[in-house]
RNA sequence: GCUGCUGUAGCUCAGUGGUAGAGCGUUCCCUUGGUAAGGGAGAGGUCGGGAGUUCAAUUCUCCCCAGCAGCACCA
């Protein structure tokens, strides 16, 4: 016998090899009826494992996560997979996991699939689930294994099993078939049990994701308990898709790109209006917290960057221009010689600021010196890589350098994660994903430094109050680096702040400081963004706010809209002096009918309308429609000016 | 960079082996209307670029460019 403890404090003998069904089924006939798979000692196993041990059980049914991720997982290990195979039988079947709200399977096909393909492999599958088949499965040896998949020519899953050191494989099949799947499980028991899915997108992706394999077909799902979930992800998926910045940013007028500059933004006065409220309110932050700001050079010698080692790392990612006249004469080419010298385009600001620290003597007392800098980085990023305004190729950062002693660097980064909070939470982003990357293969510097770098963040963002998750290997080649990353509309993560330790980079371009022992000795650098690239934080803030922006940061805060001409010259009046009070404040009295107006301002999302008509001008008020309102609210005129102006001020 | 898809008017998109259409926007006219689209008329396109097949290509084929999705990359 063996002894079952259930999560309430249950505790209740059964035979050895009792199966979690046959527990689930001695509970209640319910229960065994929407039980998929089980947990048994932390372990999910599935509903038909024998158990031969005592331990802690609960019953997964489809209404936990758990199940339904379960489901997922055997809807594409099982029916994708077989549909694919019944198909196209000379494909091969790589791997297929879950994903969040999803899955998907990795397939190389002989011949590429097309969204037609999709269609067809989805119709399959439901063909496959109206039989509703059981899964069971068998437990075989490695070479068992090998030469199941051998016998299919899957020859993924045999570079799967022989990477694997496990001496047992599970092996699910579905009965009246043939076909087999090499996978850790569980699995559901039945096909019947799959819910609601629908096929979405075809991509490639790379075996083992390492860009030097093969490329294999990756086919994206999503599965749900009812058609109703389903229904619903789906309406949220289209609603996540229109607040796009990319489509806002069209439908606002605030930006756009063209061919001729790829990956560079063209800020429109509107956008630029964010832009610039951003950079100032950014600005102020960093004044009062001990930076000081400087400017330096875009072009700078390929020797500097080749001291600083950015050319031997990141060479591939700069952009370089000769240091010769160019040729303008129809016919002859650019460069009548090949140049001597090179200049590159600045991809980062650190160089730079060392060679500022390097002016004068620094001594230990003056130390922190914080060096900030809008400095603008052109990064040659892969043409695949280019998103809008959330991956370019020209960005400015709100970057900074801070030049420290070793014992400084706990309290500079606890300074830092506190700053960083402070803004993030004025401008509405609560949700952070904070990692913390440690040391790669490829570093530079000794264990000992590693191991203070990586503690010093590690304690600053406890310190700091910051959950975070460790990322093993990750870090730089000059140090250990905290990530900041913020989900956009549709699920992606970007990374936003950082805040990276650096004990090479004064190294190589020697930079050093005078120390109380009167000897030089090596500053630590900081580097650390808060916004990251101002491009790509406007871009998630144009998706956190749907475009929506608070009143200090909308590029028209107030329109004014008349009802009848004859409240022009009001209107006009009103006008001047808002625009005279620093209002962002636009005119509208075209002859147009208001209902009119205060739609296209609202799909405009202009925050406020101050709607007035002849009453108004009658009476000098205004009728102020907010978005997103329905009723309008009268006011004397200069009250409502300095409540929009009260209303409009920044949050620091 | 890789795989797949897409590229037609300012925007969103339809369409065809015989050089093109809608809605919105824009311009002009009428309308002065009280809180999410008043009516009418007009203008606007080398159908992403190049080459090929064809009597004829926006349509078919190839190459290039760009965009989208994902992968890889992201100092």
């Amino acid at each position: 016998m063996i002894t079952i403890t259930f999560p309430d404090g249950n505790v209740r003998e059964y035979m050895r090899g009792i199966t979690g069904f046959e527990i689930a089924d001695s509970i209640s006939k319910s229960l065994s009826k929407s039980a998929v798979a089980i947990e048994f000692n932390g372990q999910q196993k599935d509903l038909y494992d024998p158990l031969n041990e005592n331990g802690t059980i609960g019953i997964i049914t489809m209404k936990e996560d758990a199940g339904l991720e379960i489901m997922r997982h055997t809807l594409t290990a099982q029916v994708l997979a077989r549909a694919v195979k019944n198909l196209y039988p000379t494909a091969k079947l790589a791997i297929g996991p879950t994903i969040e709200n999803g899955f998907y399977y990795d397939i190389a096909f002989e011949k590429a699939i097309s969204s037609d393909d999709l269609e067809r492999i989805e119709k399959e599958m439901r063909r496959l689930l109206g039989a509703g088949n059981n899964i069971t499965k068998k437990i075989v040896s490695k070479m068992d294994a090998i030469e199941l998949f051998q016998n299919r020519e899957e020859t993924y899953k045999i570079d799967i099993i022989e990477r694997a050191d496990s001496a047992e494989y599970q092996i699910y099949c579905q009965e009246d078939t043939d076909f087999i799947d090499l996978c850790r499980g569980p699995h559901l028991p039945s096909l019947k049990k799959i819910g609601a899915f629908k096929l979405l997108k075809l991509a490639g992706a790379y075996w083992r994701g390492d860009s030097s394999n093969e490329m294999l077909t990756r086919i994206y799902g999503t599965a749900w308990r009812d058609e109703k979930e389903l229904k619903a992800h789906l309406t949220q998926i289209e609603e996540a898709e229109k607040r796009d910045h990319r489509k806002l940013g069209k439908e606002m007028d605030l930006f756009h790109l063209q061919d001729e500059a790829q990956g560079s933004i063209f800020w429109h006065p509107k956008g630029f209006t964010i832009y610039n409220e951003v950079e100032g309110y950014i600005r102020r932050r960093l004044r009062d917290s001990g930076y000081n700001e400087v400017k330096t050079p875009q072009l700078m010698d390929q020797k500097l960057w080749e001291a600083s080692g950015h050319w031997e790392k990141f060479g591939e990612n700069m952009f370089v221009t000769p240091d010769v006249v160019p040729n303008t004469t129809e016919g002859e080419p650019i460069f009548k010689e090949e140049s001597q010298n090179f200049m590159a385009i600045k991809p980062m600001n650190c160089p730079a600021h060392v060679q500022i620290f390097k002016q004068g003597v620094t001594s230990y007392k003056d130390l922190p010196i914080r060096l900030a800098e809008f400095g603008c980085c052109h990064r040659n990023e892969p043409h695949g890589a280019l998103h809008g305004l959330m991956r370019v190729r020209q960005m400015t950062q709100d970057d900074a350098h801070i030049f420290c002693r070793e014992d400084q660097i706990t309290a500079e980064s606890v300074h830092f994660c506190d700053l960083l909070q402070k803004v993030y939470t004025d401008l509405g982003f609560q949700d952070l994903n904070i990692r913390l990357a440690l040391r790669p293969e490829k570093r530079g510097g000794t264990e000992t430094t590693w191991d203070k770098a990586e503690e010093g963040l590690r304690s600053a963002l406890k310190q700091a109050g910051l959950p975070f998750e460790e990322d093993e290997g990750e870090g730089a080649f000059y140090g250990p680096k905290i990530e900041f990353h913020i989900k956009d509309a549709i699920g992606r993560s970007w990374q936003c702040g950082t805040l990276q330790l650096d004990f090479i980079l004064p190294e190589r371009l020697d930079a050093t400081y005078i120390g109380e022992d009167g000897e030089k000795h090596r500053p630590v650098m900081l580097h650390r963004a808060i916004l990251g690239s101002l491009e790509r934080f406007i871009g998630m803030m144009i998706e956190s706010y749907a475009g929506k922006f608070p009143l200090w940061l909308a590029p028209t805060q107030c329109v004014i809209a008349t009802i009848t001409g004859s409240a022009d010259p009001y209107a006009q009046e009103l006008y001047q002096k808002m625009w005279d009070a620093g209002v962002r404040v636009e005119l509208d009295i075209r002859n147009e009918k208001i209902n009119y107006k205060v739609r296209e301002h609202s799909v405009k999302k202009v925050p406020n309308i101050f709607v007035v008509g002849a009453r108004e001008a009658e009476e000098r008020t205004v009728a102020i429609r907010r978005l997103g309102g329905k009723d309008q609210d009268i006011m004397p005129v200069d009250d409502a000016i300095s409540d929009l102006i009260q209303k409009s001020r920044p949050p620091y």
